[in-house]
RNA sequence: GCCUCUGUAGCUCAGUCGGUAGAGCAGGGGACUGAAAAUCCCCGUGUCGAUGGUUCGAUUCCGUCCGGAGGCA
């Protein structure tokens, strides 16, 4: 397949500063931004997912953020069919697509275009196996998978994740291959020619005080006000695992006092935030720009604007 | 001023009947294919407060000094 389709995707830690590059990218290159944030999708947590306002979004058009209820689950694999369309719908307005966004799975099914399988997952039988999870343990759970998947097996075994062997069990069950096929064949051509920019401190403890700053002003900002609202609606499962609400409970239920529940939603974020560097530090094809170099925003916009444009004009067409 | 307790990993603390030490938390690294802001795996060398003494050998015993807490005046 020819990889038509140009593509930017700015991704690395949270508190990095990847909104402000990508709006000021797409202001410069007519582009158009799709989120890749697993938590942005949501309406109504704007403070708490430090989702941009209509100021920081500077009449740029962001796809796939705060357009869905927060009582509705989501996965990649509902992501990647709406996305894939958002990029298609710009590219043929002539424009350029942006994908920005923290969730690395989201971002590297989409670009690298993964398949998922139609009707894989089922509720039922998600609970099925996690009811046999606190009936009979893990084991009993690897025993079967050894069965079905040894290779899963292999993996699984090593590294005791109930989560992911359930996941492996259900698949099963539902399609009657293995997540390891289902691994094998998920793999396609991408139809996307992306320039990856990564955005990130060379100073781990200027992330963090990043992190712990914008925390404060998630405060300051009436996060308390968000958390009190969106803990007493109705959640479903994938909203609730949101950073910035959970962390709250304790102090609403009056069991710890405020400052404890900030410096545990920190320490989370901060968490978050490694393993996002580890999600993202494998890919070799990202251009990594450490915000603790650049004297200025200005300097850090026009480096990333280079090479763009640079590796555009080496793929032949340039804006 | 005197008395008692105390000083061990970034933090809270075990421990060594004298042979240079280990837990929890924090932190670091990694995995990741329909929950991913999720879930999970791995990682513990630090002048044992300082300085003298006893000893083959001291973080451990003794002296002195310094820091912290409490008590009596």
């Amino acid at each position: 397949m020819n990889k038509t389709i140009k593509v930017i995707s700015i991704v690395g830690p949270t508190a990095t500063g990847k909104t402000r590059l990508s709006v000021e990218i797409a202001k410069n290159l007519n582009g158009e931004i799709i989120s890749a944030d697993s938590m942005q999708i949501y309406k109504g947590m704007t403070i708490a997912t430090a989702a941009p306002t209509n100021d920081e979004k500077q009449g740029i058009k962001h796809h796939l953020m705060e357009f869905l209820s927060s009582d509705k689950s989501f996965s990649v694999a509902d992501y990647v069919v709406l996305a894939h369309k958002a990029i298609y719908d710009i590219y043929k307005a002539d424009k350029l697509p942006i994908v920005v966004g923290g969730t690395g799975l989201y971002v590297d099914s989409l670009l690298n275009n993964i398949k998922f399988t139609d009707n894989s997952y089922d509720i039922k039988v998600r609970e099925k196996y996690t009811n046999l999870l606190e009936q009979y343990g893990v084991s009993y759970l690897l025993d079967k998978l050894k069965e079905i998947d040894i290779v899963s097996y292999n993996k699984l075994s090593r590294e005791v994740n109930a989560k992911r062997i359930i996941r492996a069990l259900e698949f099963y069950e539902i399609t009657g291959k293995t997540i390891t096929e289902q691994n094998i064949n998920s793999k396609q051509d991408s139809p996307y020619n992306v320039i990856k920019i990564g955005l990130t401190c060379k100073d781990r403890e200027l992330l963090y005080n990043r992190i712990n700053e914008r925390i404060d002003i998630m405060l300051e900002n009436g996060l308390l006000k968000e958390a009190e609202r969106v803990l007493n609606s109705d959640l479903s499962e994938t909203a609730k695992k949101a950073i910035g609400y959970k962390e709250l409970i304790p102090y609403f239920s009056g069991e710890r006092s405020l400052e404890e529940c900030i410096e545990t939603l920190k320490m989370n974020t901060r968490r978050y935030a490694k393993r996002q560097l580890t999600w993202f530090r494998k890919d070799n094809d990202i251009k990594w720009l450490y915000i603790d170099e650049y004297e200025n925003f200005e300097d850090l916009f026009n480096k990333a604007l280079k090479i763009i444009k640079k590796d555009f004009e080496n793929g032949q067409t340039s804006f």
